[in-house]
DNA sequence: TATGAATGAGTCTTCATTCAT
DNA sequence: GATGAATGAAGACTCATTCAT
């Protein structure tokens, strides 16, 4: 009934203005998000955010939760689309799972909202069938990227023996650096996002991939 | 629970009853912040886990972000002693930052009540000025460490050259299991949580530090 | 049922084809009136049900009591009307009374929605002006009932002297029974409620007619 | 637990003057709940005619149907305690049931509030739970009633050879005069209440029991 | 005739906090 | 040191209704 509802809607909206108030909203939903936390944002400020009434929202998503799942399901349909665009190239399967890991911390600093969102969302914003699902679209991301690792391990250059350990400490490493840098922006960072992304991707290189 | 408090009442008026109080509502509230966030974590709520009422929790805290503070504080505290005992140790210099790393890392899991606290506090629970005193005392324990760290570099034994971003690399990717060991544990993870401890340290110290 | 709007478009200007959506509304009203009551039956339900969008219902009906009234009016049309027929039947006075009365109480039964909103509305929901009209309507069948009980006294048959207050005995009994079995559907009644019905003519009858 | 809430909950106010304003509260809601209806009954309007804060309600009951359920079955108290009363008069068992009826419709009269409440609760007002508990307290009463019935059948004065239909059509008489008499005000009565209630009961004796 | 978008008032409920006792 | 009672502000959400198209 759900994917009913939405399939309806997004014929209905396909055809007006209504396709551009959803996206306000969800941008201007996100934007509060990031400066508030998912409890700082009331339906009653991201609608001042829009300039339309609170109500005015109901008409575009059911409830408070379905903005923030929508949010989501972009970031991670774009986390996505890029993991693939990455893993097709024609390179070495080490530089893929470097560019993958690249885009992966990359996206995260173009996108905190959204990331802090999926990877923080406090407890009991979303219903455990929400979550579920979201689970499921962050790991079609994260099977590409272990595909590739398993290229790299299959052509004997992972200093560990386990792919899966591998790719999670990998993920850990640059979900670490992307994390710190959205939450402690008061901190002394002795560089650039960049230079320090940089960094950390070296470090990870050269602990775990032999070159 | 309750029956503990009365048995208590008989020596309530004894010297450190309040203190014994106080003990009681800051651990009572860091378990509540765990199991339902920070919003989840009202004063009734704490209240009730206490067994006082709502109201005399204004006797022991001016308002319900100084109970917050006061937990990070206490966590904080902890952590520096930590890191302060393992920095004297007689040893290599690599092996004070590792195990000052591993127990940071274990601090997190053992604790992730107060680490998501300090380190993913949602925006707004807290005013400037007591972020910014979180901050500075965050900052003694990283200072410890960053210290060690510079033993390494001195020794020559640091790959990159640059200590501070060495030293935030190292941070971020122990950072980065920590937060997704607590904030995922949904996902399939392959390996106990020392385990994947072991290797996340082992690549980061292969990465970085010339053994 | 939207099909069978679309296929109703070309023939929209027919002179009919307003009547009908009007018929359509009603019906859906009166069936949501029961199930949900009448602050249960929104205009947007309404509409849901039958399938246009909650403006539209505007375009037959100034707003939501104009819905409920008609309804009403409907409800005691028919049953004026119902009373009518059985008043003029070549019968005995005391038979017609209990035919009347009989017909009263399976239209209770038969039409549990517009019984209960009219008898049953709740305050409020009309203006007074309204409720004098639907009083006035009501008054119509009431009196054709005591007209018939009149002939009845005439003839010397009724054991209380006055017809009035006997005509409100009658009325209140049959009412009873009608209105217990509509809100007491849990109620563990002993009988069918056509076997109730009889029993309740039964008594009534004995109590104050000689037969 | 909801037991042990209430229980708890009594024993504090017991002591203080929270009996007080629950007692107010609940005259209130009832006040209002005639007037205005279930759904016209807000939380505001109660708190408005007690003279406190909407807020402050909740301090006493934990939602909106707990001050509806109070009220009923402080209401069925009264019904029952009344009826046993006269159930154990020393007198003929018809005349126990004359005055058993006669004190029902009286209560009606004297309680259109409660007696509306648990007669014409709207859907949707309470959850089944609640419902069902209040149903259970409406049988004891009714229990009461049909066991002296019982005991008139036993005495082989019962027109009507089933005691439980025949204790249903004395109950939906008189249902349906009080009834009638709190939802109708605008008809043309041609009697007092009482005269009414009289003659009703009269009209179920001839009609029922062998005098 | 019909609609999507919008709105202001209002729903119940919960929050952190205060005050008299 | 502790409490019950209270409160104003705010939470998400729903209502009947209107208006431009």
């Amino acid at each position: 009934m759900i994917a009913g509802d939405k399939s309806a809607r997004s014929a209905r909206k396909a055809k007006g203005a209504g396709h551009l108030r959803r996206g306000e909203i969800l941008s201007a939903a996100e934007r509060i998000f990031v400066r508030d936390g998912y409890h700082g944002a009331t339906i009653r400020r991201i609608a001042d955010e829009v300039g339309i009434s609170s109500t005015a929202l109901y008409m575009h998503f059911r409830d408070k939760s379905e903005i923030l799942v929508e949010i989501c399901e972009q970031a991670f349909a774009q986390l996505t689309a890029q993991t693939d665009q990455v893993a097709a190239m024609a390179l070495e399967p080490t530089e893929r799972v470097r560019l993958i890991l690249d885009a992966y911390i990359q996206f995260g600093l173009d996108n905190p909202n959204a990331y802090q969102l999926v990877f923080a969302s406090p407890p009991g914003a979303l219903s455990d069938d929400k979550l579920d699902a979201l689970n499921a679209l962050g790991m079609q991301s994260y099977g590409r990227f272990v595909a590739v690792l398993g290229e790299v391990a299959a052509a004997g250059r992972l200093r560990s023996g386990d792919v899966d350990v591998a790719a999670q400490s990998l993920w850990a490493g640059a979900h670490g650096l992307v994390a710190l840098l959205i939450t402690q922006p008061r901190f002394a960072w002795s560089a650039s996002p960049a230079a320090l992304k940089a960094a950390m991707l070296d470090t990870l290189f050269h602990g775990l991939i032999i070159t």
